[in-house]
DNA sequence: AAACCATATTCTTATAACGGAATATGCTTC
DNA sequence: GAAGCATATTCCGTTATAAGAATATGGTTT
């Protein structure tokens, strides 16, 4: 059960190009933000600022490991935002650009599959995102 | 089919309290603009200009009727929209303002009925809603 | 045509958002 | 502990949004 209010932050969560696209790569899984960058070919501060925006108001929770944060869906969802990430990967399916970031994260997320694994003990010198 | 920025105008439409207001007493039918006022309790220039965002992002439609303006949600919306205002309905359902506002426009609603039947011949002399 | 009603528009002010450049932080490795 | 990497934050200019006051518009009634 949510407020009005509280709904209308879902919804401006949802009013901006980039950050549709980062929630569309999210609903498949948790991702660090090199990947991010590196799926939509948008600069770093642009993705962590959006990531920033939102962690505040709820939507995604972030984890440090080692040098990178892994970012991924809030794990406690309200119903209503529960749905409406439903409805809008629902429209995401059809739309070019959200595609086209799927299927690059499809390419390069087998690469970094141990970050999310938490285990840092296997990780290389680098992050194999570049 | 719709491209990602007409998701994001939707989504923009969305994220005022006000206009999901709008929307929410819209869900029930086509109204006219002072019923709007009575029914949400809000001036008639706040009212006036997000039916006039939403008319401009083509989420609603308004025929003139006489003196009166009925808005209705638009008449073909994209599988994309309608989604997303039954999401919305959904959502709206159990937060107490929406509740109240279907209420309060249940009350109102037939003292105004003709308006919405097109037939002004039968109008009085002034609206009913005050 | 003048008065009147419902609705729309303009003007203004305040506030928030976005983006980029530069810089800071936190870990890690040497 | 210094250098290096990934990420975050600050600063700044620009643009969009929201709200209210005042005024304009378009249609109707007398």
């Amino acid at each position: 059960m949510v407020s009005q209010m509280e709904l209308v932050k879902i919804y401006e969560c949802l009013c901006d190009p980039t950050r549709l696209r980062l929630l569309n790569v999210l609903a498949q899984g948790p991702v660090c933000v090199c990947h991010f960058q590196d799926v939509l070919g948008e600069p770093q501060v642009k993705i962590s600022k959006h990531l920033a925006y939102l962690r505040e108001r709820g939507l995604v929770e972030s984890e440090r490991q080692g040098n990178w944060v892994i970012y991924g869906l809030a794990a406690n969802r309200s119903r209503e935002l529960q749905a409406n990430l439903a409805c809008l990967q629902e429209c995401a399916q059809s739309i070019p650009v959200f595609k086209r970031d799927r299927a690059r994260l499809k390419k390069i997320e087998p690469s970094c599959a141990w970050v999310r694994a938490g285990d840092p003990g296997k990780a290389p010198g680098q992050c194999r995102c570049g």
